[in-house]
DNA sequence: CTGTTAGCGCGTTCAT
DNA sequence: ATGAACGCGCTAACAG
């Protein structure tokens, strides 16, 4: 199975061909190559030399197949049933800062990052992440969950002799995690409202389904008993993330006996939707009543009032899965760890506190 | 160098050790497990069996080094000397559907998207990639330019014996590239206006260093030529993509003398400025006023009213060019291709016809 | 049909 | 300081 040569570039040298060229064995150029002290550095520069004359770079495959590992740590992104689901705009803004934090720690190891879709049902999933382990491709795993979606059976990937970790859920107490705190997000949302001077603090939440909408709920109870606040009749309301839901869940709170003078929304596009509301209604924002969002999303820049927001550390948590991935991988018997990462309070013109009157 | 067995799986089963079981060659259960004719379906069943039981993957490396090729196209996300610029919010909306939509393309060839970022300075980004490229380690390279970056030298690119495929931007004849149709994409939104009956009809472009921004201020200006419509002074100004240039330069239009009666904004985000704008000027939107914007970004559907907008159909971007490389991998001699794709007009509440009083 | 042999290109002992 | 020899795991060509 000769190769043939190709119109462009002729067959790429290889380390036979420069080590023929200097009269020297291959072995040595290997050697003088990767900086070894064992050949005398006149023989180093020569090689050094050949090699950037003929261009020449070593071949990655066989030297991943000599050296026995594939330099790769696999990021998928898995879908559930819904393939549409994950993919729509709203979790772009989740997944492209953990991808962009994630591709550039592992750059920083040399390593690379293969980034794989699987919106297929739970079994082709795990099949093909187990496929890709067992052959080899990959010396690492990150997997990012994202709500709702039923988990990749982590009993399966246990047994396998490759690090893994999931971000965004802690799957199983045997594969390392990265998430973010919802829970203390939201407790900062409720804190930062009562020192406002609110006590009527209301919250529409996520759908139930969600994890990460269930921690912010949550959080926001816990808050608002430490307070020592009531959580009064109709103040919880469970949203789907909506935009609309948000609108529609914030006006049924104001035709409350008592209606609140904050609300604490579980995410930015219902935020938008209760600052809507709220326009419609004709009650200002953030005089009359106070709104925070989650999630710091673009809109929340953008739309008047600026929102006040929970920003999520997205590219912080890809960076330290990624580095858990290589931690992992390391010789030291470094242990499975659970990382929970803190959000950020945003403050902006959603809030203030509410008037005397 | 003997492997050592580590804790959880042994060592994984080689070719060998099933061939071994079998007492067969390792060739025979290669050519059975890759459903060869040569093997007689007897053999080919006992092999699958034993494979079966063993969790026996062919390792990937090997036969990528065996085959010589490494079933991996590169993803190159381009970033400029503000390493942060590409990486803001607002571009991940923008690469975000194209990397899902080359990722899945590649998928069904059952090949691998490799993710890289690229922020350094165009020498380093250039290097980076012909090292990969003469390394063996990628098939084929895909190229994401965004707006006012420095083009990777496209010479360097063009000797080497492997497929690119720029996208959004057309870097070289040589170079087979992938990009939105601004041009035609504007000359839309101006027909729609004109339809509607608008005739001042005024241009927020994006700023002048960026080729997107460019070509579309060109359409603009072909649309109204053709429509035999004037563009007054100051019915085209120069925004920096920003909310707040939106803001600004719409407010100076409406001081003009003769207003316009409809805006296209260069992006939805000064479209979104300049709904803020008009509102706090008291001008009805769109009865008043029709405002367009460009890219259907989450915003467009979430602020009021709607926005109309122009879409670019970036998931087609992804896949067509994943599709260019692999037919240009391919063996037939696949010319090099220049691929232009039509935005489309996506109509919501910020267009009407201008009223007749 | 199946086995033997020979690479793929590199890293790594072990001699010299 | 350098070279010879071998292994990584698989596929391909040829022989029987």
């Amino acid at each position: 199975m000769h190769r043939e040569i190709t119109k462009k570039s002729r067959r790429r040298p290889t380390l036979a061909d420069i080590a023929a060229e200097l009269g020297l064995s291959a072995a040595t150029v290997s050697l003088a190559l990767n900086g070894s002290p064992l050949v005398a550095e006149k023989t180093a520069r020569r090689v050094r030399e050949a090699a950037k004359k003929h261009n020449y770079r070593p071949n990655a495959i066989a030297r991943r197949l000599s050296v026995g590992h594939s330099e790769v740590i696999s990021f998928y992104v898995l879908g559930g049933k819904d393939a549409a689901l994950g993919f729509l705009p709203s979790s772009w803004m989740f997944y492209n800062p953990i991808l962009k934090g994630a591709s550039m720690a592992l750059t920083r190891y040399r390593y690379h990052l293969q980034f794989e879709i699987l919106s297929a049902e739970l079994g082709d999933q795990c099949d093909t992440i187990i496929e890709h382990i067992l052959g080899g491709a990959t010396d690492g795993v990150l997997l990012l969950y994202f709500d709702d979606y039923l988990p990749v059976v982590a009993d399966e990937l246990e047994k396998v002799d490759v690090p893994i970790v999931t971000m965004n859920r802690k799957v199983s107490p045997e594969l390392s995690s990265a998430q973010v705190d919802n829970r203390s997000g939201a407790i900062a949302a409720i804190e930062y409202l009562k020192e406002l001077g609110h006590t009527k603090i209301a919250h529409i939440s996520g759908p139930e389904a969600s994890f990460n909408a269930r921690d912010r709920r949550t959080g926001y109870l816990e808050a608002m008993a430490a307070a020592g606040l009531d959580v009064s009749d109709g103040y919880l309301l469970e949203g789907d993330w909506q935009t609309q839901s948000g609108y529609y869940l914030l006006r049924e709170m104001m035709m409350l006996p008592d209606p609140p003078t904050a609300v604490f929304c579980s995410n930015d596009y219902m935020a938008m939707g209760a600052l809507e509301a709220l326009r419609d209604l004709n009650i200002a924002v953030p005089e009359q009543v106070s709104i925070i969002g989650f999630d710091d999303s673009e809109i929340s820049r953008v739309v008047l009032p600026r929102l006040t927001t929970v920003r999520q550390p997205l590219e912080e948590l890809g960076r330290r899965a990624a580095e858990e991935v290589m931690a992992l991988k390391g010789d030291g018997e470094h242990e499975i760890r659970h990382q929970v990462i803190a959000p950020e309070l945003v403050r902006r013109g959603s809030c203030a506190s509410p008037s005397l009157v």
